[in-house]
DNA sequence: CCGATCTCCGACTTGCATTGTCCGATATCT
DNA sequence: AGATATCGGACAATGCAAGTCGGAGATCGG
């Protein structure tokens, strides 16, 4: 399928959002992003975390704190993302110096198959965050308040 | 990750793997290439099926049967192989008919990354099988002397 | 015509990775 | 001090890929 999993979407979701921010200086909260999309609150911040550990986030503690693009979202590529939510990109089961497959010795369609991932890189490098946000027709998807977010909802549970 | 599985891989050894046999005419059975690449018989078997109904392959039933090109490798594209085994290549959760995915409506990087799944497309379209084969160093893996499969070929071709 | 070999096909079990949740710790602002 | 943030690890559950099993049908050799 090559899809990519929830994780990167999400981390994807996650700059984009940072990168359409008007003002660079403030900050997003987690909260705020995980209610924007309807993110797993708890999910959302690990993926955030991880993006803080690369340097693609500066994270701000405390009350009003927050979360902030590490550099100019011009300067973040889709792969950097990807790469920091779910390791390094590899098409096969061995890597370059991971040979943990059963059939290295005999296989046939590593090298072919590692031009083809230089290629997908290659996609993933060439686009980048500030490109993703431009991209996108939804201007600013504001999370809704919580408290008038249950007004139009059924009074019954369910 | 963006790794493909490994029915995928399997199929593309199989399909190198006879796009690689000198004699066009001939075919190779399941056994042959699973032993070659030690690959798990019924589940080669599973993946060639599909091939053949796709008609990536002809199938050749009885004893000296086996699987041939269904047309020249230089027809056949990576992408052919993979879609056929894997299904069609998708990035996100929600493809262009298919919404089954909770943040539709909200979702700000859909638009984005199908450019970049076309990017990928591209790059697995424009990769042949017979290219694979040729790229290949490795002259022809043949392998696992079990005991009775070392007949040599016997004298008589068809 | 019979047995052997091979493809074919569907259903089933297993194993593992992703996904999602929970809890506690720390830091900062009001 | 309390509320609200980030941080970090450990844990459960769901889903899907990976591999297994059994049987039916077709073809060839003798």
């Amino acid at each position: 399928m090559l899809r990519l999993s929830k994780k990167s979407d999400y981390a994807l979701m996650a700059m984009t959002h940072l990168a359409m921010r008007p003002d660079d200086g403030a900050s997003s909260s987690a909260r705020e992003i995980a209610e924007s999309y309807d993110i797993p609150l708890e999910l959302l911040a690990k993926v955030l975390q991880r993006l803080v550990r690369v340097r693609l986030l500066v994270s701000v503690q405390g009350t009003r704190g927050g979360y902030r693009l590490g550099r100019s979202a011009t300067a973040i590529t889709v792969a950097d993302v990807i790469q920091a939510v779910d390791g390094p990109v590899t098409m096969t089961a061995c890597s370059e110096d991971d040979h943990t497959c059963d059939q290295f010795s005999k296989c046939s369609i590593r090298d072919p198959l590692w031009k083809i991932k230089a290629r997908i890189l290659d996609a993933l490098t060439t686009v980048t965050v500030a490109e993703m946000a431009a991209d996108n027709d939804t201007p600013v998807p504001v999370a809704a308040p919580t408290v008038s977010r249950m007004v139009f909802v059924a009074p019954m549970g369910e």
